[in-house]
DNA sequence: AGCCGCTTGTGAATGCGTGCACAAAATCCG
DNA sequence: CGGATTTTGTGCACGCATTCACAAGCGGCT
């Protein structure tokens, strides 16, 4: 398992350490005995990483425009966020920043790189080729971001065999033997909802850890798995939640609160 | 004052006014001058209304399995949730279990559709017909849940005027019109990402209050106009930092306390 | 060198969301 | 018909997240 670095990683950085994310569990264990040995490294909000994630994909389009330094006003417009709240997310991962200046592009970009895990790559499997996984497979963001596409799994015997995004497609009876085989650290499910659970207790045989789930089923795990879904519907019934919500709103005199514009359109 | 109609339905329910989310505006405005001043009605938490979506889905899945009525603990372990968290959501849009028996579940799906926004047809369109724009445009799943897609778009000449899933692409300067025409209320932006907010800003113009986007860019919008946006690469990092953190955990001998169900929360 | 303006980093306050625990209600059963 | 049983609905407390506000620190300017 070639621990394949990134660009020039600095991997030295011996001050900060790997933080973890703290008790999200219920009853967090935060008792009087809780204090847990390892005295450093503070903990990262989970609300926090998604953040960082973005910035990092601001930075890197910064980076590209020639920038250098940013201030944390700019980083936090440009991220759509409040920068106070760019600020604390920072720190949690340190101390970077020049204060009356601001942040250096390339040393923040490398920083997140490294607490988000992105200093190694991670394999990725896609299993379910149909109209999403085709899509999934072919999409050249995942390998550019460290996420190389190194399996592809469906049961379709017509599919089998066949390269798609230069990459041939097996059996998912082959799920656990090849994911062990190629290291494979994410699974991606885009497989009709009736098979994902066991699509899913398969790459868990297989060793992976983590996975992310286009299909509209609630997963169940074992507890060391972490399961992250994309259900569009969902994401469209909120968005209709928000028509029904403003349609009301404008039904009735609004205070002046939160409206803009707002003239003459109508549903 | 045009309170959302509803079809036909049992619109009787005297009680249950359609509640609007709270502040979730940047800044909020909610001075001590805040107070609205409608009486009534319940703010639905944002999290909440992410959940009633999940659990209308489920209680879809019971009904064709024949169940008519759920329990709290039933329903909050197929939706992967709390069980109290559930109840508690579930007060947000009324009173509509019975003490000792449960919920009925068409009553309770009819419910959430009409506080979803459901009970009407939102019109839906799609930009950008590449390979994951050709999924979307074909995929089932949309239309089956109140989404017809009515309108597709696409810059490039050769696939102006083809149909696509039975609806033949129309050019990207007709968005404004097309969507007036034909009351798009949602637009799901599928374009690379450097076309995405000019994009974005054609569907504003057309009379586009929502948008669901794709691309890996931060979109400004007016202020009425809500975007959420599905980004597949960070969902992958997010993952990619709970590898590093499990990783580092399990270097150390950690107390087994730790993880539970865990996620829940669709992003 | 010393002051000034700008920006970071963070303590503190507030608000929101979650989970617990229990009273209220409704059905079932003796 | 009354009590036992079951399950809802919610008050309450706690912890996380967000935002404010400001001291600390750094560079540049005079
Ligand atoms: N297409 C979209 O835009 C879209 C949008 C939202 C959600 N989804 C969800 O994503 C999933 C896939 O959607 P799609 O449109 O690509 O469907 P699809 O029917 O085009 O493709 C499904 C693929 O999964 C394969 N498959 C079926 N059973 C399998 C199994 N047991 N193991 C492995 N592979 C299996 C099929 O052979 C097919 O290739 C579905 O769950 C769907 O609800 C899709
Ligand atoms: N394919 C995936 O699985 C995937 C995954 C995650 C994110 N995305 C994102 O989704 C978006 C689309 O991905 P894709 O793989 O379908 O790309 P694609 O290149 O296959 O398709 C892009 C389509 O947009 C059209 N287009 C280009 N400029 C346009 C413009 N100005 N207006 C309207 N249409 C325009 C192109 O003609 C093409 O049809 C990208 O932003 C990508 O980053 C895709």
């Amino acid at each position: 398992m070639a621990r394949v670095q990134r660009d020039g990683g600095d991997d030295a950085a011996p001050t900060t350490e790997l933080p973890a994310v703290r008790g999200q569990g219920p009853a967090a264990v935060n008792g009087p005995a809780g204090a847990q040995g390892n005295g450093r490294a503070r903990a990262i909000p989970e609300a926090a990483v998604a953040r960082l994630a973005v910035y990092l994909r601001v930075l890197s389009a910064m980076a590209e425009q020639g920038s250098v330094t940013v201030s944390s006003e700019e980083l936090a417009t440009a991220a759509g966020v409040n920068s106070a709240k760019l600020r604390k997310d920072l720190s949690y991962i340190g101390t970077y920043g020049t204060r009356g200046v601001g942040y250096e592009v390339d040393v923040l970009t490398s920083e997140i790189q490294r607490v988000l895990g992105l200093t190694r790559q991670q394999n990725t499997a896609v299993v379910g080729i149909g109209n999403l996984g085709h899509a999934l497979a072919n999409y050249g963001g995942f390998p550019g971001r460290g996420f190389p596409v190194t399996a592809l799994f469906d049961v379709d015997p017509d599919l089998i065999g066949v390269p798609v995004g230069g990459l041939p497609v097996c059996h998912i009876d082959d799920i656990p033997e090849v994911c062990a085989a190629r290291n494979i650290a994410i699974g991606v499910i885009a497989t009709p909802p009736a098979a994902a659970q066991a699509v899913c207790n398969r790459l868990v045989e297989g060793g992976v850890h983590c996975v992310l789930n286009f299909a509209p089923v609630v997963l169940q795990v074992p507890d060391h798995v972490e399961v992250r879904k994309v259900d569009l519907a969902i994401e469209l019934q909120i968005l209709s939640f928000h028509v029904a919500r403003n349609a009301e709103q404008r039904g009735r005199g609004r205070t002046a609160a939160a409206r803009a514009s707002s003239n003459g359109e109508v549903v």
